[in-house]
Formats: C-alpha cells, sequence, structure tokens
DNA sequence: ATATTGTTTAATAGGTCTATTAAAACGGGT
DNA sequence: ACCCGTTTTAATAGACCTATTAAACAATAT
C-alpha cells in the first residue's frame, strides 16, 4: 500500500468546492486534479467518472436538506411557536451553506435525470412524508382555531420557502451590487431573517 | 443578394430558445445553427461570436426586466393601491417569461462581467434611480401615517421580488414533481398570484 | 455573357474535455 | 534482495467545440 488514502478524500473535497460554485458543467475533472494537487488520472483512478464523484456529492448535499428539514420536529407546538425556530435554524444552516440553494436548484432544473431521483427519494422518503402530514395538520388546526387566515398548507410552505431560499439565490448579486463586505453581508442576513420572520407571522393573522 | 436576411433573425431566434433553456454553456453554435436550418459557420458569419450573439439576447431580457418595472408608475397612488398593481403586473410578465428569471440570474451569477454590466446599468440608469426614490418615499410617508408597520423599503422590495421570482424559479420542479399538466400550472400560477398578494398587504398592516 | 457582390458550404486548425492504457514508482512482506 | 499489489504518471484516443478559411453558389447589375 502507497502513502495516499487521504487523498481519495482529498479530491472529493476538491470536487465539492468546484462542483459548488462552478457547477457541474464547468468544473473540469483537470480543475478538480489540480485543486487537489494530483494528476489528473487519479481522480478517474478512484471515482471512475466524473458523474460518480458528482452524485456523491451531490446526494450528500441534498439528504443534508432534507434532514434538516425533518430535525426540526415540530410536535406539541403551535403554529406560532414552530415557525420562527423553523425558520431560524434552516435561515441558519443556509448561512453556513450559502451556495447550496443555487447549486441545488441549478442541477436539478438541469438535468432531467437528478430531478426524477428526487422526486423518487422524496415520494419513498416516509420521514418526509410523515413530517409532512403532521405540519398539514398544524396548519389546518390553526385555521380551524381561527388563529390563522385561511391558507393551504402548501401555498404557506412555499412563502416561507421563497423568502428563504431567495435570500441566498440572490446573495451573489446582491453583495456584488451594493459592494458588501463580509460583515456588511452578516448584518444583511440577520436582518432579512427578522423581517422573514415578521412578515409571516403578520402575514397570517386572520383579520 | 442572395436568398435569406431572414436567416439572421432565424438564428437569433434559435440561439434564444436555447440560450434560455440551456443556458451559455450548455449551447453551442452547431446546436444553435441546427435549430435555425443552417450551416454552423453561418451563426459565425452574421454574429461572429458566441459571446456576441449571446450578448444581444442577455440584454434584450435585461431590458425587458428594467423597462417593465419602471413602466408601472406608481405616482399619485398610495402603497395599498400600487402594490397589487405591481405585483399583479410583474407576475403576469413572468408568467409569460417563465424561464426569464433562471436565465437571468443564473448568468449573472456565473459571469462575474455580466454582474459588472449590471452594476454599471442599474447605477448610470436614470429611470431606475427616479423610480426607487419615488418608491422609497412613498414607503416611508405610508410609514409616517401609520397605514403600514415600519419596513425598509429595501426589505419590502426583497420581500415582493423573493416571492414572485421563486415562483418560476422553483416552477420546473414543482411541475416536475408533482405532474402538473399546463392548465394545472395555470391554476397554480394564479393562486400563487394571489397568495403573495394577500400575503403582503396582510403582511404590511401596523399591528 | 460576365463581373460583382453577398451568401453558403465543407474542411479544418487549434483548443478543451473525459476516460483509458501501459508503464513506472512505491512500500510492505517474505 | 526480490516480489507483488497499489498508487501514480505521461501519453493518448476520441469527442466536441469555436472560429476561420477558401472555395462554391446565387442573383443582380453592366
Amino acid at each position: 500500500m502507497a502513502k495516499n488514502s487521504q487523498l481519495e478524500e482529498r479530491i472529493l473535497l476538491a470536487a465539492e468546492e468546484l462542483f459548488m460554485t462552478n457547477g457541474f458543467d464547468a468544473t473540469s475533472t483537470t480543475d478538480i486534479a489540480k485543486r487537489a494537487g494530483c494528476n489528473q488520472a487519479l481522480v478517474h483512478y478512484y471515482y471512475r467518472t466524473k458523474e460518480n464523484l458528482f452524485h456523491q456529492i451531490f446526494t450528500e448535499k441534498f439528504q443534508l436538506i432534507l434532514s434538516y428539514i425533518q430535525a426540526e420536529s415540530h410536535e406539541n407546538q403551535t403554529l406560532s411557536e414552530a415557525l420562527p425556530i423553523f425558520i431560524d435554524s434552516y435561515f441558519e444552516m443556509l448561512s453556513q451553506n450559502r451556495k447550496l440553494p443555487f447549486f441545488l436548484i441549478k442541477e436539478l432544473i438541469i438535468n432531467e435525470e437528478r430531478r426524477q431521483m428526487m422526486r423518487k427519494k422524496m415520494i419513498t422518503d416516509v420521514g418526509s412524508l410523515k413530517y409532512y402530514a403532521a405540519w398539514d395538520q398544524m396548519v389546518k388546526a390553526e385555521i380551524e382555531k381561527g388563529a390563522i387566515r385561511p391558507i393551504e398548507t402548501m401555498d404557506l410552505t412555499l412563502d416561507v420557502m421563497s423568502l428563504i431560499i431567495f435570500t441566498f439565490i440572490s446573495l451573489p448579486l446582491y453583495s456584488d451590487l451594493f459592494n458588501q463586505n463580509e460583515d456588511e453581508i452578516k448584518d444583511y442576513l440577520q436582518r432579512r431573517k427578522s423581517e422573514i420572520k415578521t412578515l409571516i407571522i403578520n402575514g397570517l393573522k386572520s383579520k
């Protein structure tokens, strides 16, 4: 056995970084090798194809998102308690993975096959289904009680997702347009987070 | 002179279609020629470079967005009158240009140079500046009057933009995930449009 | 008819990319 | 000291891509 088995890991990390920032198409195995500090053929030696390598990273990131949504179990909570907590934690997770939303959306839109894979995973994943059912129940109960205005659960979900995810999709444009440094970006994200919570909570009030 | 001068136009249309759906990188001049029904060299004969051709389409689409925002002049209106009108018209425009949001965002994020160009255009474009100043004024006045809760104009802008634009960015995923046909998609978009208006108007209420 | 002009074509240079191959280098076990 | 499996390398096949070129073609003006 030779020295590097961590090289396999180094290649994976290099690929992750490059795929996340530049996407599948714009990343070459030569780029990956350069960043991992090895010969281009080694990328193929360890992972055979670029697609394999990408697939590994893509599914990992996809799982990350899914797991995070499920992690926040809202049982025994009212909507107005659960919502800010969810928004906070989801927003915080994306703050630490800023490129994730654009990466996933881009690759899902571009590639039909990956969309199929997402579809399958979401339909067969019992965790997600259970989670959504519980969530749906909670929303309906609150409407029944008159605590919030009538709204489709899917609409509420999309409202929340839109506000959070778009923040990170547009972040590169925003920070570039207004020449923001890292500290300013952090402030901006904090402000957006609380505005989103306010808007959602306020916007759900009945009357 | 020979037969085709509309060929130049046909190439532009083919390029538009392909660039809009697949993006700059994933579109080859050979693809464009094939779609326009001509020899690949003709694409270069009329437009010299692929970048030129793309630039023409990109700026046209960018202008479309800008012009549309400015078109809705909100003078002599209150915010609660102007907002639904703006949301309606902007949403409707994107309904007829569904790929536009993803196209622009993707190409702007990917390409530093294009981001610079956007920056320059938005800073030097007096129309945009005037429009935003007026809009800012209107928001501040309403807050002063107590008609809406205190909110940064930029936050309100981002709230509206997020909700509208994300609808179209996620549309391919949504319609694919739930197997929507064209009619169902139309219904979905209508529902989202009115939900967005409700959420914004409701979410702005003071107390 | 021929010259002229703009249009279209096939061919190709020169580049990049993925994936494979055969050979070289390495390191532990005997 | 040598063997042998693993790792690493350089080289390259085969695709595809952009842009250019020189030659063929068509239509009009002379």
